[in-house]
DNA sequence: CTTGACCTTCCAGTTGCTGGAAGGTGGATA
DNA sequence: TATCCACCTTCCAGCAACTGGAAGGTCAAG
């Protein structure tokens, strides 16, 4: 099938689709008119990407998933290994932005916001509080 | 000051700075040798930006605040505007990733992490679920 | 007078795409 | 058969927000 079918049954844009071949990380076949062809495997590739990035992993951490799931022989550890070291970093971005919630709701609720020029919230930007 | 100081009294890296100044953030004056010459009121705006980017604001948003700031009139509402934008975005990051991490918790539980080939967060990704 | 820590500019790379230009191909229609 | 349009191709550029490095100028100390 061509690349706006395999779009379309994978969920990624044409462009995106031609990025990942770009980068190395599935190769269609070409027809003699040099359009790709994409056969099912190479969908099965593409929405397996699409999930994994949509789970919050990097293409890097996508090649190297690819790569446990074609490898039939592998631990299931490391591929939990991968998800956990994920699992942490999702947990420090939440308590980060969580903390930067609090701070940013405290200024909100501290100005007034009217058309006065006082300002509590330039004012902790400006002096660091 | 030359451009190393500031950094140490802003918080900023060099290269940093250099950017800021690259994209119109802030102007500082130029010694007779070429050098950077900051004063107290550059260290002090590269502070705010410090601040208001750790606080997750875009550079342009910044470059808003700063112009709020320094426009002595501005009434308080505008800023708060640009901040409650800013904390509605949070709260939703947070929820996504919350989201994100509830699925990957569930996956990593279900897999049992041994040597052995079969795993759940593999199947996950190939089938969708 | 040389060393080493600064400073300068400029160019390239990062991540993960996305947009657009210029041009070839395929199938339906007039 | 001509033409039209949607689709495909490649390549180049750009986004955010820096960061790294090369090549070279400046300055104070020993």
């Amino acid at each position: 099938m061509n690349i706006g079918e395999a779009s379309e049954r994978s969920g990624l844009p044409s462009k995106t689709i031609r990025y990942y071949e770009d980068i190395g990380l599935i190769r269609p076949e070409r027809g003699g008119n040099g359009y790709r062809d994409y056969d099912a495997a190479d969908v099965h590739k593409l929405r397996f990407l699409q999930r994994s990035r949509g789970l919050g992993f990097s293409v890097e951490e996508c090649r190297q998933l690819l790569a446990l799931y074609e490898d039939r022989g592998r631990a299931s550890a490391d591929v939990k290994d991968i998800a956990q070291i994920k699992l942490a970093e999702i947990d420090r971005k939440i308590r980060e932005l969580t903390e930067l919630r609090l701070t940013l709701e405290h200024l909100v609720h501290a100005c007034h916001g009217n058309d006065r020029p006082d300002c509590p919230i330039l004012e902790e930007l400006s002096d660091g509080g």
